[in-house]
DNA sequence: ATATATTATTGTATATTTACAACATATATT
DNA sequence: AATATATGTTGTAAATATACAATAATATAT
């Protein structure tokens, strides 16, 4: 299967937070270098890193990995506003 | 990482839809051995993988991957319309 | 009964993910 | 300026996912 380059929130979600990698990946349970090679998506997580980290951030895989380039957070949530009518 | 097991719905979602592992193979590019060792739940799909066979299938991922056994698609529809008080 | 399609199983080879070490760069703090 | 912390990058080794072939088992249809 040739591999699709994925993408992902992670650092956002992480600065927003402000925790450093080495903590994100203490929390996981990966290497510290992995979270960055993430982050940079130089490669895609499995499917169970991918669960963890949306658990540790508390959000559904779908807001955190995507197979489309990310929009910024900021313009998504304009979006799910105008939907919901709010 | 100590990689977890995962649990999926593929073969329900697969046989609710009534195609075989072959044609669900070559809709999601995998070989269709592939198929029976997720369904098997022998091993985990990449993050990748795990997004073709939601988009596969319309659902997102949370309804066909879990880090928890997968209940019966009957009790969770259930639980969902009393949710919604429908 | 036999032909056909589907699924299970096992083994080997390749690709991708993850760990880990080492070192460079940047940034902030004292 | 020196120290500490965070990050980027590269290389190698280990673990896991995937491809693929072969064969067995099961079911379905004719």
């Amino acid at each position: 299967m040739k591999t699709r380059k994925l993408f992902n929130r992670i650092s956002v979600l992480r600065q927003e937070r402000n925790i450093s990698r080495k903590e994100l990946a203490k929390k996981i349970g990966v290497n510290f270098q992995t979270v960055g090679y993430l982050e940079r998506e130089e490669y895609n997580p499995s499917l169970d890193l991918a669960f963890r980290i949306s658990e540790c951030f508390g959000l559904p895989i779908d807001l955190v990995f995507s197979t489309e380039p990310m929009r910024p957070l900021s313009e998504e949530l304009l979006d799910r506003k105008s939907q919901n009518g709010k």
